[in-house]
RNA sequence: GUCCCCGUAGUUCAACGGAUAGAACGACUCCCUUCUAAGGAGUAGAUCGAGGUUCGAUUCCUCGCGGGGACACCA
């Protein structure tokens, strides 16, 4: 059974009634209320007619409710409140829903608006040679995210790294290598010598000279020992970035290189300023943002090496050059970036007029700061994003002393991970964060844990039935439907709206609500009790409740463990 | 200086122009002889300020105040 669009049915509905009474309306609202004493869905309708034709509207309202046939699955229809239409759905509409969740658990939350997209997705995009910031963790956690949200709308997602592997950054770790007789092939040596590097960089004089001729030499590549102590470096850092990724559960399709994109940087930059895309600008080349409302940025500089904006311009040409067929490009980056993507999405689309007709978007990340005051490279004192999750998972392990999980340091892991996404995924993407680490660590209340709890205990709760024989059916339901059934079937349109508005905040939302109403339901019903008339439905329930949490969970990067 | 984002309980976050502004943490009460207490039930507590648009504004517009960011050869 496929689960039925009640919202494009009531919807049409009223759009017939209107027709039908001689009423014209731009737009109205057709929502969930808040409050489910006034039903399922309830719409304005009412009153945007009325301040048109000046009638009251609870008049208008009465007439267009006179105008509604009977709707399936709408069992009563009624007025409230200063004119709103409340509709209220059937038992057997609540009944069905069950039935669709756990006869095709895999698809529920899904759709296929985007069959047909082949999606290139930038995220995480560390600077190579720099110990990764709590901050670079958020780009992974929303682009992860957003990747499973496009795929749970049917499009082919190619995940793609940036990582920046030249420049005046990886220079000071190399130099910082030397300085500090470092070992290149330990992450914590690459920490301290970017530290020494940039200490000695920003306080000028001979050291900043010294830098300063090591990036030169690193570009030009001709000294075979800076040569070395960069390969080195550079494959230490990328292992220990694969780790994480793979801990945080993203697997690229593509790594880009910086010094990659570099390569066709400047032919397609020149090329383009034959063909009046770009001018020279005081010995530099330019993109004049400004006929555009932007501002002017620097795509070659005057010694003819491309920065930052011609390489992206030769990343996307790499990128179209492995994924002909695509028809979305995505970047997260930090929201500090906003502004310059514009100019370079703009440049892109002169540079390539194909890429107009399809879609490049850039989605700004918020800054991550903690609670406890400010963090700073300088003075030494930043969370790496490997500190923070260690801290989490210590706190973890101590937590799940008493788990019924075999694998206390696998679980240990889950949980610090689900704790940390939802910290980040719980807010507007692009707001800035203010990351509380006591909140984070705690595992109480609105929190990662929670969801996963919440999904450990379904399936407790199904095992007992098992173990009791008690099969889920929902033949024999209740007259009036639990609270929860009244928001379970919302899942797919929580979908759809985070996919829609790049903000998988509306699941965690959307999941937390529904864990709350789980465990309220799961204090106050018993449910798999051999003597309850009603336990095959409830079984059947807190299976669908089970299959939303895990398919939520699952676009929210975050693991729905068993046992907890 | 110009432009962009943000300002909601003590704290960290929600609220697609709608009905009584929701949670969580922290504080204070209760609830494990039960299918997992990482849980549940309850109490107290908030829209930065001033105008405007609207039947209706936390949401839209203007101004002010406060915080963050971006504005040419860095990434």
């Amino acid at each position: 059974m496929t689960f039925p669009d009640v919202t494009s049915l009531i919807a049409s509905h009223i759009r017939k009634a209107l027709d039908g009474l001689g009423f014209s309306v731009d737009s109205f609202s057709l929502e969930h209320p808040a409050d489910v004493a006034f039903g399922d869905y309830a719409t304005n309708v009412a009153l945007v007619v009325a301040h048109r034709t000046q009638q009251t509207p609870r008049a208008v309202a009465d007439a267009i409710v006179r105008a509604l046939p009977p709707i399936e699955w709408v069992d009563r229809i009624e007025i409230a409140g200063p004119g709103f239409i409340n509709f209220y759905l059937s038992r057997s509409f609540f009944v069905s829903c069950v039935d669709s969740v756990i006869a095709d658990r895999g698809s529920w939350g899904r759709n296929g608006l985007e069959l047909n997209e082949e999606v290139l997705f930038e995220y995480t995009s560390p600077n190579l040679f720099k110990p990764l910031h709590v901050g670079n963790l958020v780009g992974n956690i929303i682009g992860e995210s957003l990747s499973r949200l496009h795929e749970f709308s049917g499009a082919t997602v190619r995940r793609i790294n940036y990582p920046s592997d030249i420049g005046l950054t990886v220079a000071k770790g190399v130099w910082g290598i030397m300085k500090t007789n470092g070992n290149p092939d330990v992450i914590d040596d690459l920490g301290s010598a970017y530290i020494a590097g940039n200490n000695a960089y920003e306080s000028g004089g001979d050291e900043k000279n010294e830098i300063e001729a090591v990036n030169r030499a690193l570009y030009a590549g001709t000294d075979e020992r800076l040569n070395a102590i960069r390969d080195r470096g550079i494959q230490t850092s990328r292992a220990r970035i694969s780790q994480l990724c793979s801990l945080l559960g993203t697997s690229f399709d593509k790594e880009i290189f910086e010094s990659q994109a570099a390569i066709p940087a400047v032919t397609v930059v020149q090329s383009a300023l034959a063909s009046g895309v770009f001018e020279k600008s005081d010995g530099a080349v330019v993109y004049h943002g400004e006929r555009i409302g932007l501002h002017t940025r620097v795509f070659l500089n005057s010694q003819g090496l491309p920065t930052y904006e011609a390489k992206d311009l030769g990343n996307f040409k790499i990128k179209q050059d492995y994924y002909p067929d695509w028809t979305r490009c995505v970047v997260v980056t930090g929201s500090e970036q906003k502004e310059y993507f514009k100019v370079v999405i703009a440049a892109i689309c002169d540079v390539f007029p194909d890429a107009r007709n399809k879609s490049i978007e850039h989605v700004p990340t918020g800054f991550l700061t903690l609670t406890t005051g400010k963090m700073s490279s300088r003075k030494g004192n930043v969370l790496t994003g490997e500190s923070l999750i260690e801290q989490l998972r210590t706190e973890a392990l101590e937590r799940a002393k008493d788990t019924r999980t075999d694998n206390v340091a696998r679980l240990a892991d889950v949980i610090a991970v689900g704790a940390l996404k939802y910290q980040i995924l719980r807010q507007k993407v692009g707001t800035n964060i203010i990351f509380d680490k006591q909140q984070a660590l705690s595992f109480e209340g609105d929190s990662g844990p929670y969801l996963q709890y919440t999904h450990a205990r379904t399936v407790s709760v199904l095992e007992k039935a098992d173990s009791v024989h008690l099969a889920p059916s929902t033949a024999h339901s209740p007259e009036h439907p639990y609270p929860i059934e009244r928001l379970l079937y919302q899942f797919p349109e929580v979908t759809q709206r985070a996919l829609s508005e790049n903000s998988p905040h509306y699941i965690v939302s959307f999941l937390s609500e529904l864990a709350g109403m789980y465990n309220a339901f799961y204090a106050l019903e018993r449910i798999a009790d051999v003597r309850d008339e009603y336990a095959p439905y409830k079984i059947a329930l807190t299976d669908a409740v089970r299959a939303t949490l895990a398919q939520g969970l699952y676009v929210l990067g975050i693991e729905a463990p068993d046992k907890m």
